[in-house]
Parts: structure tokens; sequence; C-alpha cells
DNA sequence: TCATCAGGTTACTTTTTGAAACTAGCAAGC
DNA sequence: GCTTGCTAGTTTCAAAAAGTAACCTGATGA
């Protein structure tokens, strides 16, 4: 079946909301290291909260596009994996993390320029 | 210099808020097939208010991804197109929206899976 | 006995969103 | 000369989402 992310109907708009989800892609990208556990996750990914990691985890288990596997330590350990088509996702996310470090320096004069700018026309 | 796009002082973060967003995505994507006027763009992306593309949009040109050409006609028009920057991030999103495009059939079945286990579980 | 760990959930507050109405400047129609 | 329509926005206000911080469970070690 074709779909197009322009139309508001197309269910990969909802891949989309996931997706373009600034969490969703940290989380994604560190996952693409290896497995890993909930609060690992957490203190990993500086400024994730508890409650939104959990809401993410869920979306993309849901999505299927991670696993997660409950061992029955105690206390309890969680660890989330990607699966086979997070990993296929998780090869076009990480050129996109890696292009914004990379050209971080241009966007950074980007704006100082801009705001000089507006600070000018005001 | 070095960024790591998981520490939240990182400057690479500032761009994933902006990139890292379902509708900037949509207004790249859109723009790495012309340049577009404003209208066109919220005809276009299906869902997309006024406001959030105008907020878009001041994002995008800060950031340096995007410019903005207004054109003295009457009534006057705005032309919205890439700039070499924009060109360069957008090589990396447009995999992202094809993997979206293509994969959603099985995405759509794991989340009928996971809603039906979930509801078993309850 | 009290604090600690893991992996969450809940209650509450603050931001962001989104829909819809409103603005400005000008031209055409009546 | 009054109304309507066009573009490209801004404003307003309710509703949804995100963030903050406290709490929960159940075993463990000090």
């Amino acid at each position: 079946m074709e779909y197009d992310v322009y139309s508001a109907e197309c269910p990969a708009r909802t891949v989309l909301d996931h997706v373009g989800d600034k969490w969703a892609l940290l989380v994604l990208h560190r996952l693409s290291q290896g497995a890993t556990r909930f609060n690992a996750l957490r203190r990993d990914i500086h400024g994730l909260s508890q409650k939104v990691l959990s809401q993410v985890l869920k979306r993309l288990e849901r999505d299927g596009l991670i696993t997660r596997r409950v061992f029955p330590t105690v206390p309890v350990t969680v660890e989330y994996a990607l699966t086979g088509l997070g990993e296929c996702l998780t090869a076009n996310v990480g050129p996109l993390l890696r292009w914004a470090e990379a050209n971080m320096d241009q966007i950074r004069s980007a704006q100082v320029e801009y705001d000089a700018r507006m600070a000018e026309a005001a």
C-alpha cells in the first residue's frame, strides 16, 4: 500500500508523531548501541524524566520498534532492545543525530546573525 | 568542536528540539521539493495550522536552514526555500519519511498485536 | 529500623498546541 | 465608496501535553 505523510489521514503520520519526537529519537539512538535498562536510559539521556521515558518506551514497544524483557532479579530489572524493525529505523536516525552534532557550529552562528538582524530591525 | 546529543547542555539538543518535531520534518521535506509559499505549505501539509507553521518557519529561518523571500506583488507573496545547510539536513530527513511510509504496514500490525495482548492481560 | 535499589505511577503545575477569529494592505467588482 | 477577496501572518483562549516531585512495591543490607 502507498502512504503519503502529507495527508493527515495517513497512518504514517502516527509513526511520525512518535518518531518526530526528540526523546524518541534519542532513546532509539541510545538503544542502537545495545540493550539498555530503564534507569540506564534515564541516566544517559540527560533531562529525560521517568514519566516521559515510560511513555516513550510504551509507544515504541507498541509500534514494534523495541522489545521489553523483564528479568526476575531482585529488584526486578527490565531491559529494552531494538527489534529488527527498530534497527532498520535507527539506521535512518543515526545520520540525523550525527548531522546535528556535526553542523551545530553553523547553526549557532546562523542564530547569532538572525538575532542581530532582528534586534537591528526593532 | 565535539558535541554529544545525550547531554542536556549540548547545543545540538536545541537543533534536535527543532528538527525532532513532526511539523518541522514535514516542512523541510516539502521544501526539498522546491521553494514554496506560506499558504501552499499550509494547504499541502494537512493539519498544520497557520500559527504553528509561522512558528516553525521562524525557527527554521533562525537556524539558517531556510530563507524567507518577500516579493512585492499584490498581495505580497512570501517564498520559503532551503539553504545549503537545510538541503544537507533534508538529505537525512527524506530517508526517515520514506522509511515511515514504507514500514507503516508492519507498524500497524505490531500495534494491533500489542493492543490485543494488553486487552488480554487486563 | 531505616534507607536503598529498580521500575514505574500519580497528583499537580506550567508550557505548548490547536482552532478560530482578527489584522493589514491593496485590488476588483458593484 | 462600500464590500469582498487575496496573502501572510498575529491574537485569543480552551484544551492537551510535558515537566516536577512525591509516592508505591518488595526485597536487601547497614
